[in-house]
RNA sequence: CGCGGGAUGGAGCAGCACGGCAGCUCGUCGGGCUCAUAACCCGAAGGUCGUAGGUUCAAAUCCUACUCCCGCAA
């Protein structure tokens, strides 16, 4: 089985931070890869008082005892003890740092991106939230070679999924990582002759995203309820404030109801929690107080902290 | 030592500043009304109030330590 034995041969330097890169890691060990180190980004304070929590990714490579580096400056740092590691390839998935020529070009057969969309679309960090901003119904995962321009190296291997209406971030993020593992593995096993048929982009079909901002997390409840619900999907973490305090919303869905925007149309323990949009109105279904737990709307409108008829602060 | 909120029947909350019968909204179970119901009416079960100490005639409530959860900021 010459395949196997190329994969016990093959040194790959993985570039990775993150849930998503931590399962395509961990689909590529699982998958008998010989990973000879993995490049992340560094520590974080990333918790309360001062406590610095490991990323998914560090924790995994310090469990399978995998050499992890953590470069200040990768461009500067790096190319050394890359080099060093006399690697075959590179693969990166969101990596979420510039990586220069200079390192692009050290390992021998390339360097290649998991990217989360059906390139040239939602080239940018954010695939998977803009997609289901934007309402798509189906998105993807492409392997790619890694550039200095941003997501516009040639294309290798392209797969699609469906987004259902109930699908949010974190639901499209585990479809595409396990997605991302099969594609990258069917890549690296037959590495030599995708490569010999590289895919160009289409520059006229590219459009790019840019990072989300704190601020599109805001709710703007003169919005019409479909573009509010696909946010809420996209960004699980928007948020409305209501008497001084901040209300999380992980998900919610177009009512039926008519109301002014930014109107409790209904905030009981029986319809839940009702707010008027630009078109109609919405239904919280999950929503997180501060200091609580994300919990059912329903269930937080049992304790009564919402009054009927109110009108949602717009900042 | 960055700032702050929280833990009370199965769920969500109130009660705590000033110690004195375990309360509310929902759910569950039983019964009733109804052609019928997720609606309405009546009733019941279910909690050593996060843990460990302390003060007190008496602690969910006051004091001390600890565990766990979360929001902000970075």
């Amino acid at each position: 089985m010459g395949r196997t034995r190329r994969r016990g041969l093959m040194r790959i330097v993985f570039f990775g931070t993150g849930e998503f890169s931590t399962t395509i890691l961990k689909g590529l060990i699982d998958n008998g890869f010989n990973v000879v180190g993995v490049v992340s980004q560094p520590d974080k304070v990333n918790g309360r008082n001062n406590k610095i929590t490991y990323s998914s990714i560090k924790s995994f490579c310090i469990k399978n005892n995998i050499q992890l580096y953590q470069f200040n400056k990768l461009n500067l740092e790096g190319e050394g003890v890359l080099k060093d590691l006399n690697p075959d390839v590179f693969i990166t998935a969101s990596y979420g740092q510039i990586i220069k020529q200079n390192i692009l070009d050290i390992p021998k057969l390339g360097t290649f991106n998991v990217h989360a969309s059906l390139l040239p679309k939602y080239r940018g960090s954010s695939p998977i939230q803009w997609a289901i901003m934007n309402g798509e119904k189906s998105t993807g995962v492409t392997i790619m070679r890694t550039e200095l321009g941003l997501d516009c190296g040639d294309m290798y291997l392209q797969r699609e999924i469906t987004i259902d209406d109930i699908d949010t971030s974190s639901s499209v993020f585990d479809k595409l990582a396990t997605l991302g593992v099969e594609c990258i593995v069917e890549f690296l096993n037959n590495i030599e002759s995708y490569i010999a048929h590289p895919i160009k982009q289409n520059e006229a079909d590219a459009t790019y995203f840019p990072m989300i901002k704190k601020e599109d997390y805001l709710l703007d409840f003169n919005s019409p309820s479909v573009v509010l619900c696909n946010k809420i999907r996209a960004l699980e973490n928007c948020y409305f404030m209501y008497n001084s305090a901040r209300y999380k919303v992980a998900f919610a869905s177009v009512s039926n109801r008519e109301g002014m925007p930014s109107e409790i149309l209904s905030c009981d323990g029986k319809n839940g929690l009702v707010i008027g949009t630009k078109d109609g109105a919405i239904e919280i279904l999950y929503i997180q107080p501060e200091g609580k737990q994300k919990m059912l709307a329903l269930s937080y409108m049992n304790a009564g902290k919402f009054k009927l008829g109110d009108i949602i602060e717009s900042i």
